[in-house]
Parts: C-alpha cells; structure tokens; sequence
DNA sequence: ACCTGAACACCGTTCAAGT
DNA sequence: ACCTGAACACCGTTCAAGT
C-alpha cells in the first residue's frame, strides 16, 4: 500500500464511475482495505483529489529535443505538446474537470499546465527556441486558456452518457427544457434549421484549426 | 417559497462560501424552513445545481440591436456578448465553473452558452449580421471554446482564497510542493528568473486581445 | 397544499485499540 | 508500523404524519 497505488486507483475509480463515486470507503473497498488506513497516506478526501490533479498533470509529456526534428522550432514543441495535454484530457474525461477546476498553488500556474514542473518545462523550452522572457510568458498564458478552453468542452462531451438521465417534475411540466429528440421549432427555428451542422461533431479539426490560428498569432506577437 | 427563491439563493450560497457549502439542509436554513420541504420544488441536488447554472446562463444579457449602433456589424455584437458572459463570470467565480463542468443536455449545446435560448439568440444575431449558416455554427464553436477558457482561468484565479490552506503531512516533507514564497531556484531556474513577468496580472488585456484575435480569424474565414 | 419528524443509508474523519 | 472497530457529526432522500 503506498500513495502512488491510492492516487493510482482513485483516477481510475473517477474515470469509470465518476468523481462523486469517488468515496473514501469506496476506494478503501477496490484497494481491499477499510477506509481508515487511506488516512496514513492522505490528508482527507481534498488532498487525495489535489494528488489525483498532480498525478494527471505530470503525466503530460513534454516534448524532449530529440523528440523533435532539428529543422523544428517552437511550433513544433508547442503542437506536439498540445496534443500531449489533449490525450491525457481525452484518457481521462471526468477527471480532466478537476485540473480545471481546482485552484492552483500560485496564481501563474494556469490549468492545465498548473504544476511547477510543466511550467519550467514550457518556458526553458520555448525560451530555448527563440522566445524572449516576455513572449514565453505570453504565450504560456494563451496557450493554457486555448488548451483549457478546447479540452474541458471535449472532455464534457464525452462524459454525457455517465449522467443518469433525470425524471422532469410532475408540476411545471411546460416548461421542461426540450431535449434532442423534440425541439420546439417555433420557439427555437433557427436552431432547428441549423440542427444538422450543429449535431456534427468536429472536434478534431476544430482542435487542429483553433491551435494553427493561435501559433500564426504567436508568431505575429513575436515579429513585432 | 419558490423554485425561483430556492434557486436564487442556492446560487448566493455557493458565491459566498463555494459549492460544497451548498447542502439541502444548509439551504433549508437559509431559508427558515426544513431541508425535506426543498423537495417539493426542486429534484433533489444534482437538479438543484442545475437549475443554478440555468439560471445563471440565462442571466447572460444578449445584445439586442437597439443596443448596438446601426453601423456595427457582428463585431459589435459578438464584442458586447462576450462581456457580457464575462460580467456574469466574475460575478459569480464559485458558481461558473459548474456551468463548464455539468453535461449540456444536447451534445451542441456548449458551455458557457449552454441554453437552447442562447444558441438561439447567438445564431439568428449572427445570421442577421451576414454569416452563412456554416459561418455562424462554426463561430458558435471558436466563441464558446474562447469564453471557457479565458473565464474558467479568470473565475479560478478568483475563488483561490476561499479554499483553505492545508496542510502538508507530516512524513514526505522532502516533496511537498513549493509554494508561493519559497520556491526551489535550483529545481526551476526558469520559473525563478521569470518570477515578476509570471506574477503580473494581465486578465484584462488578455481577454481583449484575444478576443480581438478570434473576430480577425472569424473575418478572415468568412472572407474566404 | 405545504411543511415536518423520524428514519435510513451513506458520507468524511478521529482515535483508541488491536496485531 | 500498519490496519481496524467504534463512534461522531453531517449528508441526501423518503414517507407517513401533521396543519
């Protein structure tokens, strides 16, 4: 029994079942042991939560220089760590929300990228590839929002069907929200006319395009 | 007593002392009554909190065309929405991230304008300003995935003090995160040396700007 | 029609006691 | 050193009973 097989098996108990399925007498229950004993290797349920998010963030893998090409720069090192972040956020959909969610140690280390670790990583990396001390910090602030922004809607997405669906009142029937199947097309007719564009889902490309734009932008701040 | 009532305060609540503050029996409390009787307006508290992000949604003023000068274009509009969902945003800190993080009941309904009113609303003021359906749609998408991680940033940053300051165990000392004050200059030069630049806040002009930056790429798409 | 008392199952957490 | 039983305070939720 260490913490790292706690922090282990919490992730993966929210990521099948969800975090407010993440009980300590619960997790106690899939580690064979009662509840108590987690106590010795954790402070309470919020420092468990608090090692969950910094276990997720240091699994992000940050792009090595010999991952790269050397005719790459730093459009390189930032594509390949977006789609780092991305795959974790996608590997684990409900608990990507909490590295959101929860407020960092300090105030610079945004989400997700919110550990110490990641934010040396990012600044020598970008740093090393050109950037003054002003842009790596500007682009370590538009990137995290971009990333934040794109993965917590895909990951929200993703976990739709974990919520059981919710019996309407028995009053105020009227006034229900519509859900899919039945749209009111007079209350709601341009989004009825849209409804096929809208139910496609283009998450990847919206991704690809969103990060493309913001490294053209990147460059621009850093011709000026 | 009202669904309404209950609701409003439920969201005064969270504002005031965060999410898990708010208990049924909490909430009775607040307002003079026994928690069971919430259950006469309310389907228990998963229906509760979403009621508060409705609401909150909801909340979010749509500018209507005699608000904007009959020059201004989608530009204006899309300018004043975005403040708009942004007042809302810091206005209540503790309460927006449950509008990021709960499941829209239809997969295109994206947060933070996660309400079939505002989608609405977002598309025929896009349309009528000159966007082709596919122009609106797709800006639906780069205007959501943009307001969600720049206010989910700014709305964490916020509620920082409301969370208590825990405590480290007492045995692994050695690895218990730095924070603010003390932090390790051998372990992270980088972050060290851009300690001032990291620490500056620049919330404001960030949005700007990046807001400024999506209109551009909306413009230059839709000139294409 | 609206509120409540009592009850149930399930939490997080502490601590003295076991091995 | 590590785990547990018992206990406490606090949850969400149901339902029969009150007014």
């Amino acid at each position: 029994m260490t913490r790292a097989r706690i922090v282990e098996t919490a992730t993966r108990l929210i990521d099948t079942e969800g975090v407010a399925a993440l009980t300590m007498r619960r997790l106690g229950a899939a580690l064979d042991v009662e509840a108590m004993s987690l106590y010795r290797y954790v402070n309470g349920r919020e420092d468990l939560l608090e090692a969950v998010v910094d276990a997720l963030v240091d699994s992000i893998e940050i792009p090595a220089a010999s991952d790269l090409q050397p005719v790459d720069g730093w459009q390189a090192f930032l594509q390949v760590l977006a789609h780092n972040v991305r795959q974790v956020a996608i590997e684990h959909p409900a608990a990507f929300p909490l590295i959101a969610t929860r407020h960092p140690a300090a105030p610079w280390l945004r989400p997700p990228l919110r550990s110490l670790r990641m934010v040396e990583a990012f600044l020598t990396g970008l740093e090393a590839r050109g950037f003054s001390q002003r842009q790596a910090v500007g682009a370590y602030r538009s990137f995290t929002s971009f990333l934040l922004g794109h993965l917590l809607l895909e990951a929200a997405m993703q976990g739709a069907p974990l919520a059981p669906a919710e019996e309407p009142l028995d009053e105020g029937d009227a006034h229900v929200p519509n859900r899919d199947a039945e749209l009111d097309v007079r209350e709601f007719p341009t989004v009825a006319r849209l409804r096929r564009p809208l139910a496609e889902d283009h998450t990847d490309e919206e991704f690809e395009t969103a990060l493309e734009h913001l490294l053209v932008r990147l460059d621009l701040e850093n011709a000026q």
